[in-house]
Order: C-alpha cells, then sequence, then structure tokens
DNA sequence: TGCGGTGAATTTTTT
DNA sequence: ATTCACCGCA
C-alpha cells in the first residue's frame, strides 16, 4: 500500500515529539550496568551478538539499550524492531523500556512476537500475497479440519496417513520457507508421495478461503520481501535499527526475514544462548545463532557471563552438566555469590513415592520447620520432562491439600467451548467464513447432520457463494429436506439478524451474550451434566469480559487469533509445576526436577528420532532446568514409574552422571542404588529400604540450618512483603468439614461431582461419577443443591 | 442422528 | 490408565 510513509510515521509521533528533549536527557539507567552489559547497550553501530547466560541479565541489556537509542536520539520509537517470540516477552520488554523512560512507550508500533508483526506487515500488502488484507487466521485446529477435508477429498486413508502427520510436515516445510514449488525432491516420498502435492492443494484452498495458518505468517511475508524489492527496500530503510529476543530459537524462515530486513542498515542486534536452545523439534535452528558472524561479518560478539540469580553451587553444577556438549560457542559464567547449598540428590522408590517425598519436602519449606520463617509457595516450582508426569504431583497435592498451579495447560482460547463461540462471531463478522459455518452448523446440535450439511455444501459450490448463502439458497428452493427446515432457517435468520446489528453498531459486549443465547449454546451447556459444563460456561463469560478491550467483535477477532494465552492470577499462594520448556526464562528460590530417568529424562523419544543432536538438546534442557534455581535445587529420580498402565523400572537419567560430585549432596541412602551416585543403580532393588529408613535421613538432613537456606527464606520473606500472610489454606476449613454429611452431593475442580462416603477429620471419602473413589481435603470441594443420588 | 462399545495412540509448544 | 476416534446399532 502506498501509505506507508505517513502511517508509520504518525504511529510513532507520540513519542518522538520528545526526540529533542530525549537527546539531552542524561542517561542514568546505564549506571547499573557491568561493564559487558554496557558494551552492549552502547555498541549501536553494524551487527551484534549478545550471548547472554542464563540469569546474566539480558533483559535488562536489551532493553536499556532500546532506551538509549531512543535517548540519543538515535532512532525514533518506530524505527526500532524490535522481536520475540512471546507476547509475554514483547509486554515485558515494553514495559520495562518505559520503566526505564519514565513513561510509556505507546510509539512503538514494531515491537511484538515475530507472528503478530508479521500480520502487520501482510495486512498492509495482503494483494501481493493473493489475499484480502481481512484474511482469517487459522489455528492449528482450523488446519487440521481443513488438512482432513482435502486427504479424504484425495481418497487417501487418513488412519494410515493421519491429518496430524501432514500438518507436522506442512509446518516443518513452512519453517523452512519452502512454499510448495521450493520443496527439494529429496522430500517427495513425504506422506505416501504425495505430500507436496497436498500442500499446494492446502495452499490453493487458503487463499480461496482468504485464510493463512501460523506458518503462512512468515513465510507470506518473507516471499513478498524476496518477489518485491521495493516493498523490501522500503523496510530495509525504515528499520534502522532491529533487535531480537532468543535469537537461538529462530527457524530458517525467521532468520531469512531477519537478513532481508537487516540488508540495508545492519545495525542487527541478536541476543540469545545458545545453551538454551531447546526448541529444535519445531524448527529451530541452533545453527543460526552458531553461524552469526558469518552472516553479518564484523560482528561485535559480547558475552554476558556474570550471573545474578544462582548460587556458585547450582551455576556450577549447571555448567559441568553443559560442558557435555560439543557444538557450543562457550561461556563461563560466574557470580559473586556465596558457595549456598549444594544440588540435593535423591532416588526413591517409584514415581509416587517421589511426589509424596517432593510434597513433604514443600510443605516444610512452606510452614518452615524448626523454628525457621516460611518459604512462600509462590517461590518454589517443580519442572518435569513430559506433561504426563504432572498428574503425580496433582494427585498427591489435591489430597494432601496442597495449593499449586500448572503453568501451559490447555489454552484458553484452544478449548472447544470458546471455539466454538468464536466461530459464531466469525460467521457473523464474516459471513463468507465457511470453516467457521460448518463448524457452528451443527454445535449445538440442532438435527442438522451430515446430510444437510451435504446439501448446503452442494448448493453453494454450484452458485460459487458461501456456505452460509448456500443454506439460503438451499432453504428458498425448497432443496433442504423438510426436516431441517426449521432448525436450518433458525440458524440463517440468526445470523442474519446478528450481522445486522453488527452493522448497526451495537454494543459488542451485549450482542456476543446475544449470539450465544440465541443460539441456544450457553443453553446447550446449561443442559448438559458433565462435571466439565459449569467451568465451560464461566469460560464463556471469561471471553465476553475479554471483548471489553476491544471496540468491536471484529477487532477483536483480527487480534485474538495470536493471543493464545489467559493469565488468571488468583493472590493464593501456590506452587507452580511446569515443563521445562515453560520454565525457559522464569527464576524460583527452590526448584524440584523429578523424573531424572533413562529414557524419560532423556527423553528416548528424542534420542531415538535425533540421536545425538538431540541428546545435547535434552542436556540444554537440564542444564535450563538447573538454571532456573536461586538457591535450592533438587533433582530426584525414582526405580519405577507407571507409564501407560504399566509399571516400568528405569535407570537414573545419565546426566545425574553429570553432575560435578563437588556440588551435590547425595539424599539417596545407602542401601537404595548402593548409596552413590546414580551410576551403580540397578533396577528392581529390594522394596526393603523404601519407607522409613530413606524418610529418617532426609528429615535428619541438615539443610534447614545452613546459610544458604536461611538466605533464601530471607529473600523470599522481603519478596512477600506487604502482602497480608494471614489465611494459609493448610489450616483446616472447620467450617466447610462440619457442612458436609455422608452422602452429599459435592463438586470438585478436577474430578467433577461425587458423593461422600466418609469423613475423617478434615478429610473426605468421595465416589466420583467420573473419577472413582478418592479422598480429598473438605475445603477443596463445594456443597451442590443437587438432590443426592 | 445419537449413543455406547471397542481399539489405538500417547514429548516438549508458540503463534 | 486414559483419552479419543470411529463404527455399528437403535
Amino acid at each position: 500500500m502506498s501509505s506507508f510513509d505517513e502511517s508509520d510515521a504518525f504511529e510513532g509521533a507520540v513519542l518522538s515529539l520528545s526526540q529533542q528533549a530525549m537527546a539531552a536527557r542524561s542517561t542514568p539507567y546505564l549506571d547499573g550496568l557491568n561493564p559487558e552489559q554496557r558494551r552492549a547497550v552502547e555498541a549501536l553501530d553494524g551487527p551484534v551478538l549478545m550471548l547472554a547466560g542464563a540469569g546474566t541479565g539480558k533483559t535488562k541489556a536489551l532493553t536499556t539499550r532500546i532506551a538509549h537509542l531512543l535517548t540519543t536520539g538515535r532512532a525514533r520509537p518506530n524505527e526500532i524492531l524490535a522481536v520475540t517470540f512471546t507476547n509475554k516477552a514483547a509486554r515485558e520488554m515494553k514495559n520495562r523500556v518505559a520503566g526505564l523512560l519514565g513513561e510509556t512507550v505507546e510509539g512503538m508500533p514494531w515491537m511484538g512476537t515475530f507472528h503478530s508483526i508479521c500480520v502487520k506487515l501482510l495486512r498492509r500488502h495482503a494483494e501481493l500475497a493473493g489475499l484480502k488484507s481481512n484474511f482469517t487466521i487459522l489455528d492449528t485446529d482450523d488446519q487440521i479440519r481443513l488438512l482432513k477435508q482435502l486427504i479424504r477429498a484425495e481418497n487417501i486413508d487418513d488412519k494410515r496417513w493421519p491429518a496430524r502427520m501432514l500438518a507436522h510436515l506442512i509446518d516443518n516445510w513452512k519453517n523452512r520457507a519452502w512454499t510448495p514449488d521450493k520443496v527439494p525432491s529429496s522430500e517427495a516420498a513425504a506422506y505416501n508421495n504425495r505430500g507436496t502435492e497436498i500442500y499446494e492443494a492446502y495452499q490453493a484452498r487458503l487463499k480461496t478461503l482468504n485464510a493463512v495458518d501460523f506458518g503462512d505468517l512468515l513465510l507470506h511475508v518473507v516471499t513478498i520481501f524476496q518477489d518485491h524489492p521495493d516493498v523490501l527496500a522500503k523496510y530495509q530503510n525504515w528499520f534502522r535499527f532491529i533487535l531480537v529476543d532468543e535469537y537461538q530459537d529462530t527457524n530458517v524462515a525467521q532468520y531469512l526475514w531477519l537478513r532481508l530486513l537487516a540488508a540495508e542498515h545492519k545495525n542487527i542486534c541478536c541476543v540469545g544462548d545458545d545453551d538454551q536452545s531447546i526448541y529444535g523439534w519445531r524448527g529451530a535452528e541452533v545453527g543460526n545463532i552458531l553461524r552469526f558472524e558469518k552472516d553479518f561479518p564484523g560482528a561485535a560478539v559480547i558475552r554476558l557471563e556474570q550471573n545474578y540469580r544462582s548460587t556458585h553451587h547450582i551455576l556450577a553444577a549447571a555448567s559441568g552438566v553443559i560442558d557435555g556438549n560439543e557444538d557450543r560457542l562457550g561461556k563461563t559464567l560466574w557470580t559473586e555469590k556465596n558457595d549456598g547449598e549444594k544440588l540435593r540428590l535423591i532416588g526413591h522408590w517409584d514415581g509416587e513415592e517421589e511426589a509424596r517425598w517432593i510434597g513433604e519436602e514443600i510443605e516444610n519449606l512452606q510452614t518452615g520447620t524448626r523454628g525457621l520463617d516460611p518459604v512462600s509457595l509462590d517461590h518454589m516450582a517443580i519442572l518435569v520432562r513430559a506433561s504426563h508426569q504432572m498428574r503425580a504431583f496433582e494427585d498427591r497435592f489435591l489430597t494432601i491439600g496442597l495449593p499449586y498451579r500448572v503453568i501451559g495447560g490447555p489454552r484458553f482460547y484452544e478449548r472447544l467451548e470458546i471455539r466454538d463461540a468464536m466461530a459464531y462471531f466469525r460467521v457473523t463478522v464474516s459471513p463468507d467464513d465457511d470453516l467457521a459455518f460448518e463448524r457452528v452448523f451443527n454445535t449445538p446440535k440442532r438435527g442438522l447432520g451430515d446430510k444437510a450439511m451435504q446439501q448446503v455444501i452442494h448448493a453453494a459450490r454450484n452458485n460459487g457463494v458461501s456456505l452460509l448463502e448456500g443454506l439460503r439458497i438451499s432453504l428458498e428452493d425448497g432443496a433442504l429436506g423438510a426436516r431441517y427446515r426449521k432448525s436450518a432457517g433458525a440458524l440463517l435468520n440468526g445470523f442474519d439478524r446478528w450481522r445486522l446489528a453488527a452493522h448497526r453498531g451495537d454494543n459488542h459486549i451485549q450482542l456476543a451474550e446475544i449470539i450465544l443465547e440465541e443460539s441456544g449454546y450457553t443453553d446447550h451447556w446449561k443442559a448438559e451434566k458433565t462435571p466439565e459444563a459449569p467451568g465451560r460456561l464461566e469460560n464463556l463469560k471469561e471471553l465476553v469480559k475479554a471483548l471489553e478491550q476491544f471496540e468491536n467483535l471484529q477487532g477483536f477477532l483480527e487480534h485474538v487469533s495470536l493471543i493464545m494465552e489467559n493469565e488468571q492470577e488468583d493472590a493464593t499462594e501456590k506452587v507452580s509445576i511446569m515443563t521445562l520448556h515453560a520454565a525457559k526464562g522464569l527464576e524460583f528460590p527452590a526448584v524440584f526436577l523429578p523424573g531424572w530417568e533413562d529414557g524419560l529424562f532423556p527423553s528416548q523419544r528424542s534420542m531415538d528420532e535425533s540421536g545425538l543432536k538431540g541428546l545435547e538438546e535434552e542436556r540444554r534442557l537440564a542444564y535450563v532446568g538447573i538454571t532456573r534455581a536461586e538457591e535450592i535445587c533438587t533433582i530426584s529420580f525414582a526405580a519405577n514409574r507407571r507409564i501407560f498402565g504399566q509399571w516400568q523400572s528405569a535407570l537414573p537419567s545419565r546426566f545425574i552422571d553429570e553432575l560435578p560430585v563437588d556440588h551435590v549432596e547425595i539424599l539417596t541412602p545407602p542401601g537404595l542404588y548402593g548409596g552413590g551416585f546414580g551410576a551403580a543403580a540397578t533396577p528392581g532393588m529390594d522394596g526393603v529400604t523404601r519407607g522409613s529408613a530413606l524418610e529418617d535421613r532426609v528429615r535428619s538432613a541438615d539443610v534447614y540450618n545452613s546459610p544458604g537456606w536461611k538466605r533464601m527464606q530471607a529473600r523470599s520473606q522481603q519478596r512477600t512483603m506487604g502482602q497480608p500472610r494471614e489465611a494459609r489454606n493448610v489450616v483446616i476449613d472447620l467450617e466447610a468439614v462440619s457442612s458436609f454429611g455422608l452422602g452429599d452431593r459435592i463438586f470438585h475442580q478436577k474430578f467433577g461431582y461425587g458423593a461422600v462416603t466418609a469423613i475423617e477429620g478434615d478429610k473426605l471419602s468421595v465416589l466420583f461419577d467420573k473419577a472413582g473413589e478418592k479422598k480429598i481435603v473438605a475445603s477443596f470441594v463445594t456443597g451442590i443443591d443437587d438432590v443426592p443420588f
């Protein structure tokens, strides 16, 4: 579009007007930096690679650099391109830059995720990709449904060749920036020799639907840049300074995108840590960061090596592990902190005992045994390799009444009910959205099955119109069977009415409620008696609430597809449970790393599929895990674990053998695993040693009186200052206990509805309708007015 | 069309 | 073990 320069310049106007004032301003923000950070901030010209180890203050350096660019007047806010991978990271960057400058940074339109920036670019130049600028963004689910249709049309057995597989394949190709014509012939055998062919058909179908998938966002923009040098040149000139966070996670498409944009000014600053590259399986190329100096000749390479997060022992242990990797740029982290506590290593008989032990440890920390002050649950985390490991902890914590939060579970906008509701909104806003139409045609069930759908599709095809119009035609010419007419007519009328209301500019929040009401969608969940139903209704309310932040439905839908997260923090202190991947970038005073067994961690599958490369990535994952800890890091493993309902025994992880002995304290008692490091372990040892001996040993461990422990508690206290600390829910909720009687119907967040079968102090035995009998702390259930049984 | 039974698959995750 | 998808029957 030709409006390029004006609109861009305009977007930045808010901040740039104070540019002169800024140039004259002093630079107090530089004072808090160490020499390397300062170098990274002040080396403004030419390519810079900032190798920032874990906990070395890279976000500080990055944001200060931006502040410096602005303050010195080297760039206007809208001439800086700053890319991150997640919305969270982008938000934090914005906030911190604002904090440094002491004002809000409204005028930085090009700070965001790769994807959100690409959406912006693509909406401007959509026609160059054969799209209209109001294209829809399909998520993984839409993508798979679409592929399924194509696969069926091609008469391929989607049992043997699942759509999921094809979706991954196409994603991988897009990550490598391969359009259908650029997929190399070496890939020809993919997906039963039909891969490229269906890829091409898929892209064509997307174009007719005026839709793109996530991979397309980058791919289309890269393609536009490559095919239209004039467009590229504008942006190359415009972005005087480029900053990239987590550069080690970039894939080929993102790399090309960056290289094209940086070609003119070459002021590109990439921040990353090759030792924290853990996303190889989704296309990230560590090679990008390893190759930086070749790609950008004359690049300044700055290493941030002073770690401000962890104690010496933790750092040394992490370094010892990561030393096992071959391909590294090499950094030596150091700290001015004290030695602190050694890492603690403990073996368990099985996964349940591991969960039990960690639960006790957490309670010890939390309540503060031996007269020591308590540590907040918010400052403890359990980091697992695979999400199925979480359940053992959830089960255990529910029974003992330990509050926890799972981070990175199913995302809000991926939930069934949210996607359904949004499909209604989509058809309302864009009647051409066939995918959305298909989704809601018989949702909730209104008697419109496959046959009715086929008729509508038929009518739409014959007349070359959307499915919604196809429905209208089918009703008008009577092609649709009499039995369908009533409900189909109601649906059509509904959409007509809602669309009119939207055009009229009716309040979009009310409109959303009306749509969900009149379509029968809320009623459908009200009528449903499954344990999830109340939660789903709750989520729908949340969705409507989220609309408040937008002008209208249209605006909401345009933005929402890229914000796949929901963060609703409640005030209760909780232990965090998450995967190692989700933990990247976070830090906690106390960290538990369970499940260090060969096959689970390092993951067998990773090693099978990617061999040594896979193992090295797993090792980096171990490094990420250990370096999350500030004061206390506890690694554990179990000899036996139930996997897919089958008991399996395992050897301790090879990473355990790689831990430097001097920095580890072994809590595993003699007798279990021969008492030594994991190396001597033999699975299937006698069960006699489990239980008391081990627990005694743990209880007698004197870590609670160590200096490191006390420091951690001191810090934990500081952080929670200002927040009232009463009402810790370890205290038995007497009211809750007394309010339940035998046979009462209750509801539980995780297990759903059930009936009380026994009461024992604050613990209830509950026979759940779905989940069977469980022992639950009374305060975790709510009574319901339902008639018993 | 919708329900209930049987069989197969099952890392890591953002956008 | 548990979930999810599909098939056959009412």
